[in-house]
RNA sequence: UGGGGCGUGGCCAAGCGGUAAGGCGCGGGACUUUGGAUCCCGUAUUCGGAGGUUCGAAUCCUCCCGCCCCAACCA
């Protein structure tokens, strides 16, 4: 199906321009750590120039020493490669600095930029407001020459920060505040990442961009709404610059989630502050977190898919997300079997010290995953929440008198329950049917349940850190609370889990289903001696919705 | 308020004059060695509102209403 942005691409290829070619590119600026909402633009970008046989760049944007960093720029590439794509070619907006000089002095020759000497105060005053126009600067019908003389001098850093600007010569007195003469160069004292001091002037995105897409020949700028205002400074830039090709802007909506923190400035907050343990904190939206978290490239892909690419604001369910993710890792996750509250279940029937290795299957949907050998033995433990001493109705996990069918493994009926002084069950005596071994019963008689279960001896502590949403806020738009959102013990419980021992001894970066309690990740930045697992994605509590109606 | 955008079911989103795709969610059923998954079925007489044009409109016209963005030497 066609995005209207593919549309428009569709039409300019029919009416034959741009020679047939197709260029795009994903021009993020490396302040930051890619999130779930770039991961929208880059499979735009990308996947827009695989679906025409085009090409898309991946450029750094980094004209604002001030706030970039090559940690930033390595993470990005690491996260588009990470996500399935390969660029076409790489650049950095700072390779043009030179470039853009001579195109700003082009500029200057043909009257169509000058340098403003007034304060970024004055500046802002003069521009006027929404509603009434701005006024034109004292400094505006310098000459070429004199112009020149201090641009050229701004660039030799006889001025301080701030004292000259370099501006468009537009209009003081257009309705698109953008068009207002704006700032296209600034003095800027910085050591930028990577032309180092090189460089005391920077020039702004809006001068920028538009030379930067044509000078690599893009045919499509893909933007976000909030530059739909400055698409005319784009396109007047595009016609008044002696550039190789005439790019076109086209914006559609930037990505919002419920629940999730999106804002570049809010993350690096958050990182910062120490709320998170890094970028890649699994409640982080970025995607080295969710990559942490066991998400797939796949997963993020397809969920780009199906949100689709409009002009509409939108906020997508998170619930959206997870879906993907939950539909690509039930294909592809081992079942394992684990308990996060374990209930020991002794099976009085059964010989002590005996132990025997149980053929269990690894994807009931995947034959070729074939089958792994779990140990079985006299005592166990089962999840508390497969039991219940006092069963409600349409309860048919174990309760007292009750059989039902360990996976994999046998029958079981509980016989007794065992308590402590306070009254809690502290574990259950059962017996087992030796006839039903691999769970099947030879005179055909069904239970209603089938548990999962580890054997205790065998088992193997893990720490589980479960974490039920992404980033969460009470409400998308509300994000100033976040910070009490984020109180760690409300989003992360650490959980001691028995495991059996194919997960324990995964390698980092396992993803399993563990059986009806969600997914897990064996975390990368834990080592292999205490396996510690995160939850990507919760099955669906089938249970709480039963209960949650009668 | 000036300018630029956007308004299709709870959330996304197709449709672009011929009588409302699809996905998520939700509800129901079948099946099942996860109450998962899978598979069926159901879920907008209506497209922000009111007029108008037309045999016929979500699609065209008019007016109105609502929401978002813009007054960084950020991107």
């Amino acid at each position: 199906m066609l995005d209207f942005i593919r549309t428009i691409i569709a039409e300019d290829l029919a009416a034959g321009r741009n020679a047939g070619r197709v260029a795009t590119r994903f021009p993020p600026e490396p302040n930051g750590y890619l999130h779930i909402g770039h991961a929208k633009s880059i499979c735009l970008n990308f996947g827009v120039a695989r679906d025409y046989g085009g090409t898309c760049n991946l450029r750094f944007d980094d004209t604002n020493p001030t706030k970039e960093d090559v940690e930033y720029v390595e993470s990005i590439e690491e996260d588009v490669r990470w996500l399935g794509f390969d660029w076409s070619s790489l650049h950095f907006a700072s390779d043009y600095f030179e470039q853009l000089y001579e195109y700003a002095v082009y500029l200057i020759r043909e009257g169509k930029a000058y340098v403003d000497s007034q304060s970024a105060d004055e500046i802002r005053r003069n521009r006027g407001t929404l509603t009434e126009p701005g006024t034109d600067s004292p400094f505006r019908n310098r000459t070429p020459a004199e112009n020149l003389d201090l641009f050229t001098r701004m660039r030799a850093g006889e001025f301080a920060d701030g004292e000259h600007v370099l501006r468009a010569r537009i209009d003081m007195a257009s309705p698109n505040i953008n068009m207002r003469d704006p700032v296209l160069y600034r003095i800027r004292r910085a050591h930028h990442h990577r032309t180092g001091d090189a460089w005391c002037i920077y020039p702004m995105y809006d001068f920028a961009h538009p030379p930067s897409d044509a000078l690599e020949e893009i045919t499509h700028s893909l933007c976000t709404l909030e530059f739909e205002d400055h698409r005319p400074l784009y396109d007047w830039l595009v016609d008044s610059l002696p550039v190789p090709a005439k790019p076109r802007q086209i914006e559609f909506a930037r990505l919002n989630l419920t629940y999730t923190v999106m804002s570049k400035r809010r993350l690096l907050e958050i990182v910062q502050e120490g709320h998170v343990s890094g970028w890649d904190d699994p409640r982080m939206p970025t995607i080295v977190a969710m990559r942490r978290r066991g998400y797939t490239p796949d997963a993020i892909r397809a969920f780009c898919d199906r949100i689709g690419v409009a002009k509409r604001e939108n906020l997508v369910d998170v619930a959206l997300l997870e879906h993907a993710v939950r539909e690509d890792l039930n294909k592809r996750a081992p079942r394992v079997m684990g308990v996060l509250r374990p209930l020991k279940v002794v099976l009085e029937n059964y010989p002590e010290g005996q132990t025997e290795y149980l053929d269990v299957v690894n994807n009931p949907e995947d034959a070729e995953a074939g089958t792994r050998q779990v140990p079985f033995s006299r005592e166990l433990y089962i999840e508390r929440d497969d039991f219940r001493e006092d069963p409600p109705k349409k309860f048919f996990r174990l309760a007292p008198g009750r059989e039902v069918r360990l996976r994999c493994g046998y029958f079981i009926t509980c016989q007794r329950v065992v308590k402590d002084a306070t009254g809690e069950v502290t574990e259950l005596r059962c017996t087992y049917d030796p006839a039903t071994r691999g769970g099947d019963a030879p005179d055909g008689r069904k239970v209603k349940a089938t548990l999962h279960w580890v054997s205790a001896v065998h088992a193997v502590d893990a720490e589980v850190r479960l974490y039920d949403r992404l980033f969460s806020v009470e409400e998308p738009g509300k994000v100033e609370d976040y910070r009490t959102v984020l109180n760690p013990a409300s989003l992360v419980l650490v959980t001691d889990a028995k495991v059996e021992p194919s997960a324990a001894t995964a390698p980092a970066g396992s993803r399993f289903q563990f059986e009806r309690i969600g997914y897990f990740c064996v975390d990368p930045d834990t080592t292999p001696q205490r396996p510690v697992f995160n939850r990507t994605v919760s099955l669906k509590d089938t249970w709480a919705k039963i209960e949650g109606k009668s």
